[in-house]
DNA sequence: ATTAGAGTTAGAATCATTCTAGTTCTAATC
DNA sequence: GATTAGAACTAGAATGATTCTAACTCTAAT
């Protein structure tokens, strides 16, 4: 059973404890809204122990489970998305713009590119038929720049 | 240190133990030959253990240790690909046809989708100036014709 | 035949994540 | 303002996937 609960019996009183994205109403605790607002203030896609450290830092007390826990919630709330770009942890990112991810292969760095024209899948691949699309992942890897010097 | 060399300072005598792919030539032992065989007869994106567990199905004997050695090697020779859906266990392709993945989150089912018509991602997003592409990894995730009934 | 080094292995170790079970917090109701 | 139901949170254990370690085996050049 998971402890996590995607909506409420109860109706909750105060409104500012409620941040609503995409018609959806998700309760932003105080850890809630730390790992929400220290992966808002980042730009380079953190992984869950990342934010832990971060969280930590700024004085915050929080474990590595609640870490997971609010990820998750933000996760499933749609207030931030999670990024698998490689093998191995996860990365998050609270940019909720249309965006594909970049990923330097020498550097490790990940950054947001954004759309100059829409773009549809069906118009460039075959896709099996009757198959309803959700969403798509674009990963673009090479090299940054900086390691392009 | 690594155990894998990606190329070997002796010349080899055997033609027939090599395979050249994309102007790199890969030593196939047994092993890796039957990692790459069991892959390329497979259409499902199997994970390194339902390769482990098919090889030695099929009678051949092989450690798990010994397919996650054949699968680098090959990967890192240009013979099969890593995809990597999701969090958890990677998969693996052996088609090396420009393609994306379509993944479907109710059976969980992948399967390649070929290109109808040729797309640069240069045309489509803004990627950060100086950076050089050296591959783009399509996920499209939603319901398959089957589940979608 | 010797030898250097690649290939292979079982099992240990590591890493990322999830689970467990108990505690604390929140807010509606008594 | 005490009670209470359930969500949120926690430390630490457990799990699952992968990588490492340290031998052993095989191959092919000398």
């Amino acid at each position: 059973m998971s402890r996590i609960a995607t909506s409420s019996s109860r109706t909750p009183s105060g409104l500012d404890c409620r941040l609503t994205v995409l018609g959806r109403a998700a309760k932003l605790t105080p850890h809630r809204r730390a790992v929400f607002q220290t992966l808002s203030e980042s730009t380079d896609h953190p992984t869950a122990l990342d934010l832990f450290t971060r969280i930590k830092d700024r004085s915050a007390d929080i474990s590595l489970a609640t870490v997971y826990n609010c990820l998750e919630h933000l996760t499933t709330n749609g207030l931030i998305k999670q990024v698998q770009l490689e093998r191995g942890q996860s990365r998050y990112c609270a940019n909720l713009h249309e965006h594909v991810h970049f990923h330097c292969e020498k550097c490790g760095k990940v950054s947001d590119a954004h759309p100059i024209e829409s773009f549809n899948p069906i118009q460039f691949w075959q896709l099996p038929t009757g198959a309803k699309i959700s969403r798509t992942d674009i990963a673009i890897h090479g090299t940054c720049p900086t390691c392009a010097k």
